[in-house]
DNA sequence: ATGCTTATAGTGGTCTGACCACCCTTAACC
DNA sequence: GGTTAAGGGTGGTCAGACCACTATAAGCAT
């Protein structure tokens, strides 16, 4: 029948928290570079093991980046490593495949059409070139058409959903479709014809 | 000029790949407890601080749970608190939020259009349930509703998408909407009014 | 036999100290 | 001046020691 506040956060969660907060006060940006672990050991009171912990974490989230002999630094962008790693645990049943490709054709079909309105003349000629390129394969060439289409949404956390699942996505499995597709994609913009849109995916899904 | 292969991979990243590799090998499912930390860095050649490094940071990521005293467990879902963490790190400026909505919105769209073949009388009857129910507060209300949505989906992992987001979303901000709509959307699964449901989402956005 | 209490072994949680491997800078050498 | 060697700082890893907690089993009383 204690009265003790629980308070069992482990001393990892607690660094995280910490960290975190050094981050934003310092305002530190993606590339700058976060103190020394003995050192943060020290400032934080804590064992060099326990911000080992907070840190692999981060790491494995693709939040930091560490440099063996280096240091360690904000990282901008998750590694892909890391995502093949996680891939590989979560994409484990043929099912869930299956229902990731849906999920990406969904959630680019929403893009397709958030982006409508800024998409015109010259992006139209942008997605044209993109398409007609050679340089690339099939999967780059997909991930370059959709990527500038997302950037076209105004909305940087759905363009970042959408990459990470496409980047789960290639580790297994092509996503790319047929290159008609994409110039029937890029028609209907021509022609702006927004409600088609929603039936040129669906005819993709029953593919 | 070594000709020594690279082999630089970090011994926790090793453990990883062990630990998957054990969980396939013995088909272990959700609930089930993993082999103890000193077990398995026995096992695997490795000192347990690299053991508990690869641990931790499966726990961040909510593959596994760890319970005191007790042992590691392979879990069904993110932790709640372990989002609340991550969410903090994320969601960082004003602008963020505002996608976020979004595109739980368009996540929750689609959903209501995937389901839409598996909602009839029984189903229908379940929505009203939930959504007349007073015992929940507004945010829980919204989530067993499209919860039940998802559920008929018949895709998992965009129900996980969508779960993963929502939690991130309610530690900010309101996620629920007006019981006008719920009882609106209910109405289209009636009158098998599929088109509509495009509509009215739409009309939610530019609210 | 049954139920309770208490020891005990096993588990995660944390810290310390010690090495190693690696990178960069600086000082010494040629 | 250019090259090389040494040192200090950093992450990578390990071993061992405690602590806190949990479940189980042993012992006790009823």
């Amino acid at each position: 029948m204690a009265v003790s506040m629980p308070s069992k956060q482990k001393v990892y969660h607690g660094v995280l928290t910490e960290i975190r907060h050094f981050i934003n006060s310092n305002n530190l940006q993606p590339g700058d570079k976060l103190p020394s672990e003995r050192e943060l050991a020290e400032k934080l009171q804590a064992g060099r093991s326990s911000i080992r912990e907070a840190l692999r974490a981060m790491e494995l989230l693709g939040l930091i980046e560490t440099r063996h002999g280096e240091g360690t630094y904000l990282s901008a962008y998750r590694s892909y490593q890391t995502v093949e790693l996680l891939s590989s645990f979560i994409l484990q049943g043929d099912q869930i495949k299956v229902e990731l490709l849906l999920t990406i054709r969904i959630l680019e079909k929403e893009a397709a059409k958030l982006a409508f309105d800024r998409i015109h003349e010259t992006e139209i000629k942008a997605l044209k070139t993109i398409i007609t390129s050679d340089e690339r394969k099939p999967n780059d060439r997909h991930a370059a058409f959709f990527s500038y289409i997302f950037e076209r949404t105004d909305n940087l956390l759905f363009t970042k959903v959408w990459r990470l699942m496409y980047e789960f996505a290639i580790t297994v499995e092509d996503v790319y479709t047929s290159s008609i597709f994409y110039q029937e994609l890029i028609q209907l913009y021509v022609e702006r014809d927004f409600n088609s849109i929603e039936t040129l995916f669906d005819a993709l899904a029953d593919k």
